[in-house]
DNA sequence: ACTTGCAATGAAACCGTTTTCATAACATGC
DNA sequence: GCATGTTATGAAAACGGTTTCATTGCAAGT
């Protein structure tokens, strides 16, 4: 690969020169300019980017650390985040975490080497984990669709709480009131925060949430399923389930089916997210919408902000959710 | 950030020897490792990433292009070629092409230009088609669930033509005669070696394959949805529909349900890739798996062949498939 | 004792750009 | 005509490591 000494011989200039002709053409006269351009082409050369992000010391690269690239809702925030990264000239490095906190920790280690300007993690970990000198440590990091909004880095996400309150008030006006929760994974923060909502909701309605209504398992199409067999043989009276996730809900309709009930009329379900299959399934499914790709847009639109040393405006924002009524739910007879 | 001058200094020896501790720790004594580890440690230096790549002229970095992250089955394959890449010290650049020429070019110029050490390329265009000098083009190039087996570079995936025609046998082996093709995309590879297998398999059950029991869309659920609609108010006596994809398969069996019909008695449906979501469908889908994870680990691994200038074994695999019997399909009287 | 070979280390070149600083040429204002 | 400013360009330093090559000291072989 030809380089810019060998432009800048064939062109009769300095290397200098040539670099000019490429970051900031107005600086030389036309004709020399249109010298070097035309050597430039005649040798195919192209600036080794290896060699500028060394200089600059930048890498114009942003690591995403999602835990399963293999997730669908994960995927759409990395969606959102890819086309905010391409609009602004930034590569994107993706390191499936599995939610590992090593790995988590490696990655964070790859901006202090210079590997990446920033991270987007869209795992559960603050910065405060993954890091041993919490407080000093300063590398640009933004947090997607986690939970803490009292850091000082840029963090977007939904009102877990609200959304989740207002699909259980949903469920209630309804007339449910044995209602099962198909919770998310025990101990994560979003999980805790969608029960609080589903209780408060609850309390708003004088029922109490009883223990043996809830079951914990994986976000995942296989841990609904299993969820909704234990919490279907141990709590047969339950008219309706909350579901943490989409994919938790197509699960447990799955097996609810399986078992021979008729959705909703037997069991009512609810998702939460919005993924596309919820709206193909039998019975489409009524869930809370969570913006995933815009998440994903405005977490990368956040990181270009504190990568130029700009950022403006809310650097909490919590996007909005909307309840998406469709047919996996029906109106219960109002307990005496 | 410390920096190699720093440690060396502290340590009492030479820049070389601290960079002799870190890559081939053999080459020193005892002692000088010992004192230079401590005199790393004490200052936290590690080794900027930009300067070593830059002097190696190694990247350490694959870019994978993926004509849209958020679909499910190119979201598996990356998290298979993620796997491997981390196994071997790679970093994982992907880029969301949305299927654009202009995009998967610049991408291969990545490589052109010390950005990444090669590329996977999950899109349908071979290399060839992204590169004007054809053949002189010899960047470190794999083509995942691609379809040139004629290549010199590794291209990994599955005998489209043949599992298209198995599944095809199956259907036409239950009775049904009438078979509408829920096809993908026009005119791309794929799509035709699954149409190819479709119709040798009706031709060996001596049925011929009419253009009016073809409709073709994209690969989605709402292509599915669409295509479906149009099939069935075209040919209302078809007893089956062979899709091209899960997703399709998904948002016929939605439109089905919704014009009333009852599945799979009035109409029998199949899919293709095998996608986690088709096993909880309303009936369960019957499906030919794609092994998207294996592919892409196949794939990543040839890629490590390539760059490591050790390629073995052969470099045009083609995975199995496998017929994945469900619900989604039931026995036709045999036409008298 | 004298070469030979090996292990441990350091000095310095090198990777391919960008950027700073100096310079030359030329126009401008007085 | 002379100081002054401006524009176009080049020389060389700098970025932070790795690697080559030379050197030194020491053990082994003859």
């Amino acid at each position: 690969m030809a380089q810019i000494r060998d432009v800048s011989k064939l062109a009769g200039v300095s290397p200098a020169t040539v670099s000019r002709a490429f970051s900031d053409p107005s600086k030389l006269s036309a004709e020399t300019l249109k010298r070097v351009l035309a050597a430039a082409e005649e040798l195919n050369y192209k600036p080794s980017s290896l060699a500028q992000l060394f200089r600059v010391k930048r890498t114009n690269t942003v690591l995403v650390m999602v835990p399963d690239i293999a997730n669908v809702l994960f995927a759409r925030v990395v969606s959102g985040i890819e086309r905010i990264a391409a609009d602004n000239g930034y590569n994107l490095l993706v390191v499936d975490t599995k939610d590992n906190k090593d790995v988590e920790a490696a990655g964070i280690e790859m901006v202090e080497t210079y590997r990446a300007d920033g991270v987007i993690q869209l795992g559960e970990r603050a910065l405060r984990w993954l890091h041993r000198d919490a407080e000093k440590c300063t590398i640009p990091f933004v947090h997607a669709i986690g939970t803490g909004l009292d850091e000082s880095y840029p963090t977007v996400t939904i009102n877990n709480y609200e959304a989740a309150r207002s699909m259980a008030s949903y469920l209630l006006s309804l007339g449910h009131r044995k209602i099962g929760i198909l919770a998310g994974i025990k101990g994560r923060l979003v999980t805790q925060h969608r029960l609080d909502g589903f209780r408060a909701a609850m309390e708003a309605f004088g029922v109490t949430l009883e223990d043996s209504l809830i079951e914990y398992g994986a976000y995942s199409l296989a841990g609904g399923a299993q969820s909704a067999q234990r919490l279907l043989s141990r709590r047969g009276d339950a008219t309706a389930f909350l579901a943490m996730s989409d994919e938790i809900a197509i699960g447990a309709i799955r097996t609810a089916q399986d078992l021979g009930l008729r959705l909703p009329d037997d069991l009512s379900i609810t998702g939460f997210d919005n993924i596309e299959f919820g709206k193909y399934c039998e019975p489409p499914l009524t869930t809370v919408m969570q913006p995933a790709e815009r998440i994903g847009e405005v977490a990368m639109t956040l990181m270009c902000g504190v990568l130029r040393n700009e950022l403006k405006g809310e650097i909490h924002p919590l996007l909005p959710t909307e309840l998406v009524i469709r047919n996996s739910v029906c109106r219960v007879e109002e307990p005496s």
